[in-house]
RNA sequence: GGGGGAUUAGCUCAGUUGGCUAGAGCGUUUGACUGGCAGUCAAAAGGUCGACGGUUCGAUUCCGUUAUUCUCCA
């Protein structure tokens, strides 16, 4: 069976047990604090289990992609090297939401593995929970009772809490789990060890390909359990490990989701997979990576310095060092691989398809930049090297190898492998030491006590009212505190609330709450697990009653004037542009708007123009808000509705338009275009390849904005003008300027020959040495070193000290020639610090030329007299 | 969010006890050689040494602030 149709079988296997299958979830998180990435199927169902969310249905199933770059089995410097790791994987599911439990989860497992799948059942193994007594915790007798229906209690095996007790993380829903674990070695290796024996032992062949978690408690902050009032199921089974077994392989990376991908790498890098174990190795790297970046890009998230754009980046140079050092591919190499990918997999995720050149632009662009800091990091290395060999040192400081990692991002495993290659080796103890310090001071920064919340009201949901008010009655249904650098902020959440919670790039409302007698202020308003979290300083007095809630106006309607202008841009610039112009990023706040879009060159001052003319004339056409709350999906795209890469949608969406842009889009519009009065670029920029950014101003920010250029128009006018061409009278005078400096350089040039002339008549010739000591009058400590240059190309043999008074201050200028440099051994930057002494000052130079300043000009003709005794004698 | 680095000619970069008329290669312009092109040789133009402030007789160089950017960690 080809991937591709076990995918579907699975699908349609939950589907017949009256299933609803759902759309795998973006794989970038957006509203998720404690999560970058989807890291498992239940993720995207992750609200219904904490109690602040609705699934979709009581009983769903899907596959998810997912990514996972640490953990407890997965460190991302281990993919590649064996045959089952990987960064980015499907996980397919199913779930049931307070539905059916144990019994038909273990049933239907059983069912599709070995009736539609046909694996062996001699092959199977499953676990249950042993239990935990310090936990208070039984054996899960419930589970392998079920499993003794379908299975040989030999096969049952037992698990500790660490493979058998399932947590989402310090805090949250968990519970038991049981594990079906298969065995894919020969017939005469199984008879030799009984697989019983490898079960969760990292044996390549021995492995865990479907986790089913029976969820029944909630842990709290202080590690406590409490038993959930109604129980789940969340299973979870690895895609490509499931290929592989049914596809008869040894390794996940030979089966049909895998090989072209690796056949299109040797193939491009001249090489054969499977001859050479470190090339096999880069290549099964840069087949998972590409798949993990390519997705990543698809969803939305470009590679970055921060946050998840980070660690994008970093699975992507991991790819290219591998490439680099294994594969010999000094240039840009994985972004031509990814035609065979999309071929391969835009079937079933669309999104590939649509972005295929974007995704190509930014992995080239990142390669590229990659492989400069590489030659960069090792040209440093190598000048280190060469610093260091010839004392036959042959043990690399670990601290400069952390400072090219650190600084110049040049990977540890190549300055070893360059080291090596030298006979030397890194003083790693010292390298890892230095990373951890840096870590420590990282997290110390970070470290945020998180307290549990204090629940006020069991049953009652938040209701967003703030589409239509902005004040209204609530209560507080729970509340938190959090410390984050010994600052306390407290997490608030009302039954009803017309404060915008931060999402959609649309930042948080502020304002305040108050009672008859206590008011206090909310300082911002973010969205966490669907719930709307309120932050403020302070508690109020009674946590209880009726609170009036009321939203800073203000800030609100700029914000919402600030967001129905990215509507009205992102659809001019589709019609000036084109619509390969799609959405990347967004940010609305009262005071600008940022957009960024996909575009493949810098806008010219003609299209920025016309985009601008476009948005100011649907404002002024005052385009009505048309709003729907409720509507289908189907529907929504139907009216030719924008939905964004990477964005979740469920079943419902809202739509806003108004005139021909239609958009789906949760955050809070002005009533009418019209209130959002004019609209101004302020910057147009790139900020990834293949990227543009575009920022801007509308309403009351937008006429600020422009008051402040015009008024400094006003002043430059004022400035040069008197009345009339201001931009002519600008280039007159900037001409003016120009000649003006030319001729005083000609002056001085003049002043400098005829002072030269003079000082030529006082040189006293002392055996041969032409002595010049003089005390001269200039502008300018420039001009001293002029004359002293020039008189030394015409004078023969010179010793030359000039002495002026600049401004109140000593400078002096020593000059010897070369021939007096060589023979007789002068130096003239001693000789500049001997005579400064008696201007109060120091000096320095090179042998030939030196200058000193001081602050004591009546030490001068000192000066130049010492410099004579100096010679004569 | 925290740490480290970078910012010098159109481009890529050198530049250490703070004083070198701030340099190189490529590119540009001009001239010479050549029938023309390519090329070779010679010369020239091109710099607020990111911005602001401080220390100093003197700052591209040291210190602080800031901007931009790279990089590591979270």
């Amino acid at each position: 069976m080809n991937s591709k149709a076990l995918r579907q079988s699975f699908l349609d296997f939950f589907e017949s047990k009256t299933h609803k299958i759902v759309p795998s979830a973006p794989m970038v998180v957006k509203d998720d604090p404690t999560l970058m990435f989807t890291n498992a199927g239940m993720n995207q169902f992750k609200n219904a289990f904490l109690g602040t969310g609705q699934a979709p249905a009581s009983r769903v199933a899907d596959t998810q992609k997912c990514l996972r770059v640490s953990g407890k089995h997965n460190d991302l410097e281990e993919v590649g090297h064996d045959t089952y790791h990987h960064t980015m994987f499907e996980m397919l599911g199913n779930w049931s939401f307070g539905d059916y439990f144990k019994q038909e989860a273990i049933e239907w497992a059983w069912e599709y593995l070995t009736e539609v799948l046909k694996i062996e059942k001699h092959r199977l193994f499953v676990t249950v929970f042993t239990g935990a007594p310090d936990e208070n915790l039984e054996r899960d007798n419930e589970a392998a009772g079920f499993w003794e229906k379908w299975i040989d209690k030999s096969r049952i095996l037992e698990g500790s809490k660490k493979d058998n007790f399932w947590e989402m993380g310090d805090q949250g829903p968990c519970g038991p789990c049981s594990e079906i674990h298969v065995d894919l070695r020969s017939d005469s290796e199984r008879a030799q060890i009984d697989g019983k024996n490898l079960v969760n032992n990292d044996h390549p062949q021995v492995v865990e390909i479907w986790n089913l978690v029976f969820i029944q408690f909630n842990r709290k902050a202080n590690g406590e359990l409490e038993k959930l009032p109604a129980q789940h199921v969340d299973t979870g089974m690895g895609f490509e490990r499931l290929a592989m077994t049914v596809q008869g392989k040894q390794s996940n990376y030979d089966t049909d989701i895998f090989q072209p991908l690796i056949q299109e790498i040797a193939k491009l890098s001249g090489k054969t997979y499977g001859t050479n174990e470190p090339a096999d190795i880069a290549m099964r790297v840069i087949a998972d990576h590409l798949r993990a970046v390519s997705f990543s890009i698809a969803d939305g998230q470009l590679p970055s310095n921060t946050g998840a754009g980070y660690v994008i980046r970093r699975i992507l140079r991991r790819a290219v060092r591998y490439a680099y050092t294994f594969l010999g591919q000094e240039q840009p190499f994985i972004y031509r691989l990814f035609g065979v990918m999309q071929s391969e997999m835009g079937n079933a995720f669309p999104e590939l398809q649509k972005q295929k050149d974007i995704i190509e632009k930014v992995i080239f662009e990142e390669e590229q930049s990659f492989l400069r800091t590489l030659s960069k990091g090792i040209k440093i290395l190598e000048q280190a090297i060469a610093k260091i060999k010839p004392n036959g040192q042959n043990v690399f400081s670990g601290d400069v190898a952390f400072e090219l990692y650190d600084t110049y991002g040049f990977p540890i495993d190549l300055t070893e492998l360059i080291l090596k290659e030298n006979g030397m080796t890194v003083d790693k103890a010292q390298f890892d030491k230095a990373l951890e310090v840096q870590k420590n001071r990282s997290r110390q920064d970070a470290v945020v006590a998180t307290e549990d919340w204090t629940i006020l009201d069991e049953t009652a949901q938040t209701e967003f009212v703030g589409y239509d008010l902005l004040e209204t009655q609530s209560k507080i249904i729970r509340y938190r505190k959090i410390t984050a650098k010994g600052k306390n902020i407290y997490h608030l959440v009302f039954d009803r609330t017309p404060f915008y919670g931060e999402s959609g790039g649309q930042t948080g409302d502020k304002g305040y709450f108050e009672t008859a007698n206590q008011r206090v202020e909310i300082i911002d308003t973010q969205k966490e697990h669907g719930l709307i979290v309120h932050l403020c300083n302070e508690l109020p007095q009674k946590l209880t009653g009726e609170f009036h809630l009321v939203v800073d106006t203000r800030k609100r309607l700029s914000t919402a004037n600030h967001h129905t202008s990215t509507h009205l841009l992102h659809f001019a610039l589709r019609q000036v542009l084109g619509t390969h112009v799609e959405q990347k990023g967004s940010l609305v706040t009262d005071t600008h708007l940022r957009f960024d879009f996909a575009h493949y060159q810098k806008l010219s001052s003609d299209e920025i123009l016309l985009v601008e003319q476009k948005v100011n004339q649907l404002i002024r056409d005052n385009a009505n808000l048309s709003e729907h709350r409720d509507m289908p999906i189907a529907q929504a795209s139907q009216m030719g509705a924008m939905a964004l890469f990477g964005e979740k949608y469920g079943d419902k969406v809202r739509v806003i338009r108004f005139a021909d842009s239609v958009e789906l889009c949760g955050g809070t519009h002005a009533p009418s275009t019209g209130q959002l009065g004019v609209f101004k670029i302020t910057v147009e920029t790139a900020i990834a390849a293949g990227i543009r950014r575009i920022e801007a101003v509308v309403g009351e920010a937008a006429q600020k904005y422009i008051w402040n250029q015009l008024d400094f128009l006003n002043q430059i006018e004022q400035k040069v003008s008197t009345g009339g061409d201001t931009m002519k009278q600008l280039d007159t005078l900037l001409d003016e300027n120009q000649r003006l400096k030319k001729q005083i350089e000609q002056f001085q040039k003049q002043a400098a020959r005829q002072l030269k002339s003079e000082l030529k008549a006082k040189i006293i010739d002392n055996k041969g040495i032409q002595i010049l000591a003089e005390l001269v009058h200039v502008d300018e400590a420039g001009m001293l070193k002029d004359i002293a240059f020039q008189l030394k190309g015409e004078i023969q043999s010179l010793a030359l000290v000039l002495g002026a008074e600049i401004e109140g201050k000593a400078h002096i200028a020593v000059m010897f020639a070369d021939s007096l440099v060589a023979d007789k051994g002068l130096n003239a930057g001693q000789t500049v610090k001997a005579i400064a002494k008696h201007i109060q000052g120091g000096g320095g130079g090179q042998a030939f030329f030196a200058t000193a300043g001081g602050q004591n000009p009546k030490g001068l003709p000192q000066a130049i007299e010492e410099f004579k005794k100096m010679l004569m004698n």
